[in-house]
DNA sequence: CTGACTGCAAACGTTTTGCACGGTA
DNA sequence: TACCGTGCAAAACGTTTGCAGTCAG
């Protein structure tokens, strides 16, 4: 069975081609904003909906299989739910990275802080990067 | 003068008793979104447009003079420009809370890892604030 | 005095909803 | 078969715009 098929089930969202065909589009793609998203989909389902796209991410949020990363200056876009890990966003060619990067040392020094308890870190550099700096 | 009064002129804004109000909010109250902003106004001036509230948090925020911060699962808030910080939002109490926090080591991992080069890291931690977990 | 700001109403873009139909389990 | 997803159209929502009157510089 392919990937797709199989990741949907385990989050219990109903398999359609539709939706196979958005998480095939965001693990080749990595980030994607609603109009992308919409976009590349008209390529496979000429009449396919908008309100098909929101729906479908609006549930695959709801059932914590995608989330949506708010970037700086810029629209949202959606990725699917992995390890945890920081956003890189190039001012010049808008194009996200994603980077694991251990944020430990900096839990520490909020630690020493603050009584806050940590449950997530959200992490966004916002430069250029590598391809544009040349 | 008054603070705001001064600080509306440094930004090359004009002081009308709407902006000046707006500054006092966001300068008592740390950090608000669009709403929490047009209540406030309402009670000091009754027939404020809401069309004012953001024509004036888009001038402002064009002027470098106040920022929006995005918040994962949250509408934006707006912020007076100041030191660069990061932000604790409680997920209990939905308070946010700004803290100066050394990023230096995270931004040497990265550079270790990676030839992007950083204008800017935003981090907003999120978990249950120390009131919240009492 | 001139240009900018305000408040109102209309317009606009984005997202959600209701419904009839079709497909998945 | 029963329920859920799809596509369409309409509605709802948030934000922006245009305009006439007013105010700040």
């Amino acid at each position: 069975m392919e990937n797709s098929t199989k990741l949907l089930k385990e989050f219990n969202l109903k398999v359609t081609p539709q939706r196979i065909a958005i998480v095939d589009e965001l693990y080749y793609k990595g980030h994607l904003n609603i109009d992308d998203l919409y976009s590349s989909m008209l390529n496979k389902f000429p009449s396919i909906s908008l309100a098909t796209i929101y729906k479908n991410v609006n549930s695959m949020v709801e059932k914590f299989f995608i989330s949506e990363v708010k970037i700086p200056n810029s629209k949202s876009v959606y990725e699917l739910i992995k390890e945890e890990h920081s956003h890189l966003v190039c001012e010049n060619c808008n194009k996200i990275e994603d980077i694991v990067i251990d944020t430990s040392s900096v839990l520490e020094k909020l630690k020493s802080q603050s009584d806050f308890s940590v449950n997530y870190t959200n992490v966004v550099f916002t430069g250029v990067c590598s391809s544009c700096s040349k």
